[in-house]
Parts: C-alpha cells; sequence; structure tokens
DNA sequence: GGATTATATTCCCGATAGGGAATATTTATA
DNA sequence: TATAAATATTCCCTATCGGGAATATAATCC
C-alpha cells in the first residue's frame, strides 16, 4: 500500500491513519516519537511550515518507510 | 531506483543527483522550484530544519516523487 | 599556475516554529 | 442528552528559518 505524497497534508494524513490504526493517542504518538503534542498535532493537520527532520523522525517512529524515486515520464 | 529516505541528509542527496544530472545549477534550480538559493543549498546539504512544504514544492518541480507506506516487518 | 564557475558561508532582520500547560472545541460513548 | 475522552487552539517565550546579496571557499578547465 504506497501512498504518493504531494502536499505536507498527504503526509498527515498518511501519520493520522495509522497512529489511529495503531490505537495511539496524540499524546500517546507524540511521546513515543519524542516530539511535543503540538507539533504531532500540526503535522497530522498539514501545516507546511513543520520540520522536515521532525517529520522523518516520527515517521520512522511509527512505522512509515518514505521513498523517493525518478518520475518515470519528462517533467513539465 | 527506489530510494529509502531515513534523515534530511537522504534527500538532499537525492536533489543533488538529480540536479546535477539535469544539468542544471544551485541558483537555477532554486528559481526553477520558486525557492531561495539559501534554501536551495541548505537542503541539499542536508539541513534538518527547512520546512516540509518548500522540500515537497522543491521535489516536485524537480520531478522526484515521494511515496509513504507501512513498514513490512519480517524484513523491507 | 591562473582563470572561471559552482557552492558554501556570512550579513541583517522580520516572521514564526515549537515546547508544555491551560482552555476551548469536537467527537465518541453511556 | 450528559459526560468523558480526544483533539484543537491559545498562551508566553526563545531560537532560528529564510530571503537575497556579498564574500569566501572549493571545484573545474585550459
Amino acid at each position: 500500500m504506497k501512498n504518493k505524497v504531494i502536499t505536507v497534508a498527504n503526509i498527515g494524513a498518511a501519520i493520522r491513519k495509522k497512529r489511529r490504526d495503531d490505537g495511539l493517542t496524540l499524546a500517546d504518538a507524540a511521546a513515543l516519537c519524542g516530539v511535543g503534542y503540538r507539533f504531532m498535532s500540526d503535522l497530522e493537520n498539514g501545516k507546511a511550515t513543520v520540520q522536515m527532520g521532525k517529520v522523518l523522525q516520527v515517521l520512522n517512529a511509527l512505522g512509515l518507510d518514505v521513498y523517493i524515486e525518478s518520475r518515470k515520464w519528462p517533467n513539465e
């Protein structure tokens, strides 16, 4: 199950789904991931200015892998 | 060609590679992606605090797709 | 070596991320 | 409903992001 990511909202949605599937509360997840509650909430709600390092930290902690690949078809 | 992303440095490296493959200079790429030169440089050098929204903006503009998927446990 | 180009680093500075607690609001459950 | 639980929002506060230009450094080519 591979989710394409275009916006931070996409990431937030994936995180929220995984967290709920795991039966975690926002506070639980924040503690588990080593970030603040505010950050966790902002991230799940798609705030564009969240710091990338922390985002990756959360994704890793929740067991969500991130991949980058070159787009197949020519750009623009 | 699927690159797993764990740190910001991983993303920076992927971006730098793609940009050079495309024969773009840092300033070129920054202008193309609609971000500042400083941001582009910081990002390629793996600065952890860069803003997520801008990073996605750059990846999208350069033709690099991002995917999130649930980790599969026995193996990758 | 020297010239040329690319990248890194520094400058000022307004805007804001994010920590945690408290409060407001939404959602779920009895 | 009402009541609890979960989530969102607000608060104060310091640290720092990021813009673009200028300068320093590194890489490249003849």
